[in-house]
DNA sequence: CTAATACACAACCTAGCAGTTGTGTAGAGT
DNA sequence: ACTCTACACAACTGCTAGGTTGTGTATTAG
């Protein structure tokens, strides 16, 4: 069944939530990063050279929107994809944004 | 073709700021609104309890990033949306809520 | 021309969030 | 016990963006 219109608060306020934690470029980044396998924070901050206390507090984010599975190793702790609708997400916006793109220069050459 | 890794940073930007955009529960209800059919400023404004100037100013960004056409009628200003991937945005999140929201709560009863 | 309508723009205040710095904590090695 | 490593938590700063208020602009009616 789709989703009832219009949309009940709460349900709208948790979607909008979910949007906005994909909204930022290091978390896409981190999730690029995840997508072919698990990695600790200290990985992830070498890979995309940020502090480690900055990717933890990001990788904390999508892990507490239940994208992320946190598991703890040692003194490591390996993120991992649990919520794979984010990479749809992000090649609908994708192929939208590259259309959008080509409508444009299309109409500057014309 | 699917988008190369990792994405290039002008792009990480654009898709970020997409949802962004997305990402506030006044412009999903603007967005929901307008799924039925174009209107004007002043009856979304009545429609979804705000003011005038708030209405405009979310109208406003929903059109620059591209998901909306404005079209000038006579003292009025009609909305429509161009952009119908946003729907698919919504119902995509919208889904992965509930099978967490289902998840959670069988974990919890058993 | 005057007035009313419908919308957009600009300034302001404020909340929220990203990023940094410093510190606390848990596990592994010596 | 001591130390190092890896991570998380808390406090602080600065910026961004949402919401309100006030004002400007264009169109229509009288």
């Amino acid at each position: 069944m789709p989703v009832e219109h219009p949309l009940p608060e709460p349900l709208l306020e948790l979607v909008a939530y979910r949007f906005r934690v994909i909204g930022e470029p290091m978390r896409i980044r981190l999730l690029e990063a995840l997508r072919h396998g698990p990695a600790t924070v200290g990985q992830l901050a070498e890979i995309l050279s940020g502090t480690q206390q900055n990717v933890s507090k990001h990788l904390g984010v999508l892990h507490q929107a239940g994208i992320l599975s946190r598991q703890k190793q040692g003194t490591s702790v390996r993120y991992a994809i649990v919520d794979t609708t984010v990479f749809e997400l992000c090649e609908l916006v994708c192929g939208r944004l590259r259309q959008q793109l080509t409508e444009l220069s299309e109409a500057l050459t014309t």
